[in-house]
DNA sequence: GAAGTCCTACTTGTCAGGCAACTTGGTTAT
DNA sequence: ATAACCAAGTTGCCTGACAAGTAGGACTTC
């Protein structure tokens, strides 16, 4: 079985290289929705790997809700939309238009929840972005770059819509970037720009859900994280 | 180790239910990040299961990016942001809260895919979104629901954004809707409700990418949508 | 005494074989 | 013809083992 390597150079195990192929037949059509997969016997004879790898196997497509398996009857491959995972594997972490198509996924996300948040938040919500929005200034005062601050003043925001799918896929997407970003451009720790103009935007978005006005805290948002990928853009190649 | 029942009453491999407990472990902090994993060994007797299962557990971990291994080493818990994947593990399916959740985040991503769509599409695109619409009509005129063609008018759009993460993350959503209320009410075929009053609203979608007019076709989009909703909540319990 | 080298115990990756539980389809008995 | 039954096949899980790689201590050498 070919033994591809994965982003970082390292070769993958068996079962996730045997996974992958897999999961390449079920989403190319080759294997139809309910058609039975071939028995573990045979996989393991076909892709010559023994049976517990393509247990292994199957049993990451199952987790990803891609097949399911009767006991005594094999294994099946689940109708679209019975897939309970969203994968976010991306190809070239350097890469400015990959990471621009990233940062677009976040902004829809983020700036639909920081509109909700300003229609729905509560007195206590309000706080404790406020809270967020102090602790961010007393680090930016100690001349630290509030890395920590700024991620927990947008995690403040999305818990505030109310909505845990929002929260967690903002959150997810959210320390992707941030990820990426860090293991591109290891120098840097001042991932937001100057800490300063960062600040400034956040005190636009706070405003505006302390107004509950959801248009003008969009547009906020928007225009937050607008400035963040443009500041983003310098890190990565051309 | 307990044997928790899944939301279809069957109960879930050892492997899986211990895959549910690290990542609990992993997630509530308990296992912080960088942190050496127990060795297999050592976890198979803990969980009073064999090393096999184990193995499966940290294999679907490390598909989901939250741990890394190096044979001879261990395995260590990788810092948040390196999950590649987002689940979306729905815990009541006929609950309209849920639902409502979900559909509102569908409705964030997909409204600012049309948007884009309306600004970056070629003629092509526009020539596909409108052959999917006379798809459509078609099959209403056939007397059919127009469930596939509905979904084709929908993934044309979101095609036209250039974004292979907005078009794979609705599509994912988007499944995952029309699944689970599949699931939950077979009775009905007609998931969008009267096939005319879909279309017409398809039609002003149509429209404003036409015209590439992002912000009519942002709220085309949104009312689509929220329509859809309405229509879906019928099916749900209170 | 300090530095470098080697070696051993440990850990993960993989394999082989086997038994139990379950499904399925055909066979047999009624 | 129908119903009960059985046997082959399949997945779920286990034990035991070996190979490959890592890490830390022991040993040698300077």
């Amino acid at each position: 079985m070919a033994q591809p390597r994965d982003i970082i150079g390292r070769a993958p195990s068996l079962a996730e290289t045997l996974a992958h192929r897999l999961r390449e037949e079920i989403a190319s059509g080759r294997l139809q929705p309910g058609e039975r997969l071939p028995t573990e016997h045979q996989m393991a004879e076909t892709y010559g790997v023994s049976r517990p790898i393509v247990r292994e196997a199957v049993g990451r497509l199952k987790h990803d809700g891609l097949v399911t398996t009767r006991q005594g009857a094999g294994a099946f491959v689940a109708e679209p939309g019975a897939a309970s995972t969203f994968r976010l594997d991306i190809a070239d972490l350097s890469d400015k238009v990959e990471m621009r198509a990233i940062v677009e996924l976040l902004m829809a996300v983020e700036a639909t929840a920081t509109a909700h948040a300003a229609v729905r938040r509560s007195d206590e919500d309000l706080a404790r972005i406020g809270a967020q929005l102090d602790a961010m200034q007393d680090a930016i005062d100690r001349g630290e770059p509030g890395v920590d601050e700024d991620m927990a003043f947008h995690r403040a925001i999305v818990e505030a819509t109310g909505n845990p799918y929002f929260r967690d896929l903002s959150q997810f997407l959210d320390h992707r970037v941030r990820y990426f970003i860090r293991t591109a451009r290891a120098n840097t720790a001042r991932l937001g720009g100057l800490p300063q103009a960062v600040q400034r935007e956040h005190e636009a978005i706070f405003g505006a859900i302390g107004k509950k006005d959801p248009v003008a805290a969009r547009a906020a948002a928007e225009e937050h994280l607008r400035n963040a990928a443009a500041r983003l853009a310098v890190y990565l190649t051309p």
